[in-house]
DNA sequence: CCTATATTTAACCTATTAGTTATTTAACCT
DNA sequence: AGGTTAAATAACTAATAGGTTAAATATAGG
């Protein structure tokens, strides 16, 4: 058989996540945090040189965590919150597994059900 | 010279975040989070194959999002939401982006400090 | 117009990722 | 012991990611 095609248009909280699980992108989101900045004063701190760090932009622009804006020769480059809005609002729904009076509710309203929960299939004995 | 080392140890965020950037993996934590289930049960109803399967909970598991413990000829997969804790953690610091009221108030500190950032660097003319 | 400055793009390299199939390991059940 | 089921591991592959250096592009300014 032909190798497997697993290629997908990534959803935009992957690409968010992506975005945001390299370090230097995040510093650069948190230098951002302080008001809008050029690309080369984003760089240098980091230690990154122009390229990279262009391509970084590259990628927190795809995401939608950053928008550059040309302003004489240099890129304003300014943080965008929104797909860090949507993460708060996947996030939001795990909460309960670590707010631990949500927990309590939660194990309170598992206990209810009464059975080892018939949707999940952690019986003695799963489903094939 | 040498083509440069840029060989990291990953902290826990980028090791979360990488690992939550997959969407079979967020979808393996969905389906954790109704109860502890078997790799067999996981992989099924994502169209996984059983290697691929384990080799995703073996990053969700280096990442510390799940936990495995053998359970007859069953490993049960158990969601831990620690790491979820420590990202939410971390992605309050931006709240203030996208939260109306936490904007306004924001706005208003920053005007308080009257000069346009010093720390920023994102005057006239920004830091060579 | 020419030159300096700021940033992007191109071409390339290596490591990592996500998948595959085939083989092992582990535990259960006669 | 032998067979069956569950899962992990090995070996391999194609695509992606993050970096590099060198060349191109865009704007400002004498």
């Amino acid at each position: 058989m032909s190798p497997a095609q697993h290629r997908h248009v990534p959803d935009h909280l992957s690409a968010t996540l992506s975005a945001l699980a390299d370090p230097n992108r995040r510093a650069i989101l948190a230098r951002l945090a302080q008001g809008p900045a050029p690309v080369g004063s984003l760089a240098a701190p980091l230690g990154l040189s122009l390229p990279a760090t262009s391509k970084h932009l590259t990628v927190l622009e795809r995401a939608g965590l950053v928008s550059r804006h040309r302003r004489a020769q240099w890129r304003d480059c300014r943080l965008e919150a929104a797909p860090l809005r949507e993460l708060a609002g996947w996030l939001q729904t795990y909460r309960r597994f670590w707010d631990d009076s949500m927990e309590r509710l939660h194990a309170y309203l598992e206990q209810l059900q009464s059975q080892p929960d018939p949707a999940a299939g952690d019986q003695k004995h799963p489903g094939r």
